[in-house]
DNA sequence: ACCTGAACACCGTTCAAGT
DNA sequence: ACCTGAACACCGTTCAAGT
């Protein structure tokens, strides 16, 4: 295999972006190797190179395609719910279960640190921010007189203690024991954070 | 240097740890290495092996290190606030400014994947728990009629949060510029969070 | 034009050999 | 008893050489 003119360029890209998204579900970040991933797919470790640029922008776009399917799976979670609160929890657990099923991918996305900045960083950013806008747009439809930037802040400050959830969930730093009581955490900081931004405005009580 | 008997064991670990610290403040947890860490103290590679059973402990002892010194700061922040919810701000603000300063160190703490499962882990997870528990202690003064189960609950959920936007803030995902909006971020989600604990209560509105 | 294979400078870990 | 230095099996990256 590996012969020339077998497989076009982007076909190669797309090997390898799979092979490497193996390797990492079985072994973790710490287990991929750019030769690693050049013997899965019938190739020598130079012809990596005349794919992408090094390692780390392998990495960046393994990386970009775990965001898309995190975007997907967000905003499909979103097809079972009514109220925004409701939604909120779904999206919640969604992202919880998405983190637990690709832990190590997941992690791979706000761990990796690229030693060489480069172009495709800004799609990353643009990618997380599509993933706040779903938590966004439940929030305006909840509350509805507050200016766009106070929801920008309200989405970060929430979203980020979801996020905060899962990792230290995966991680096993929350010592809380079972899947269970991590969505329990989960519905219980959303709920209780939704609870604050009603009543700390003048509409309620 | 590094001549027979010159220093004594614990004195070379001390001196590793010292080192491997240094590395990684400047340059990562991507730039340590063994032999940087034994050449900084005048030592073979191999020698680090007669002190430490391989890199991952060394690593899990600076984490220590690390989680310790976080303690202390963490700590010291009470010393300047009288009530709980300013107490909780405190903590917020201090733990914000620790996982910024040290940044490298902090976020090795938390994305260090051991390969080989090791007794010290347990350590870890008992200074987890102090951590934790300097926030149970201001929810216990807070929430006085609830059970230590619901306020292990809450401090897990609410310093979550806190972390997440720690993590968050640093490799830049927030997408929020400046210093001064993630610890608006923090007090706005710890307010609002508290705000919420206290109105979903019986006692309150 | 596409891909190989060897080379270079690194890496963690082990261990016989020296003092 | 303590430490070295060489060895082993890896690693990312480059690039002349082959087809």
């Amino acid at each position: 295999m590996g012969r020339r003119g077998e497989h076009s360029k982007s076909e190669i890209e797309g090997m390898a972006l799979d092979a490497a998204e193996s390797i990492i579900e079985a072994e973790g970040y710490p287990g991929l190797s750019a030769r690693k991933v050049a013997s899965a797919i019938g190739y020598t470790v130079g012809s990596l190179y005349f794919v992408f640029k090094n390692l780390d922008e392998l990495v960046q776009r393994v990386n970009g395609r775990t965001l898309d399917q995190l975007y997907l799976t967000l905003e499909g979670s979103l097809s079972e719910c009514q109220f925004p609160q409701q939604c909120l929890f779904a999206l919640g657990s969604a992202y919880l279960d998405f983190a637990t099923q690709h832990a190590h991918r997941w992690r791979m996305v706000f761990e990796h640190q690229p030693q060489s900045e480069g172009l495709p960083l800004e799609i990353h950013e643009e990618k997380v921010d599509l993933l706040f806008a779903l938590v966004e747009g439940q929030l305006q439809l909840l509350a509805t007189q507050r200016s766009s930037e106070e929801i920008a802040l309200a989405a970060r400050a929430l979203w980020s203690g979801v996020h905060g959830i899962a990792i230290l969930a995966i991680t096993r730093h929350l010592h809380t024991e079972g899947q269970q009581s991590v969505q329990q955490l989960t519905e219980h900081l959303i709920g209780h954070y939704l609870s604050g931004l009603s009543t700390l405005e003048p509409k309620a009580c």
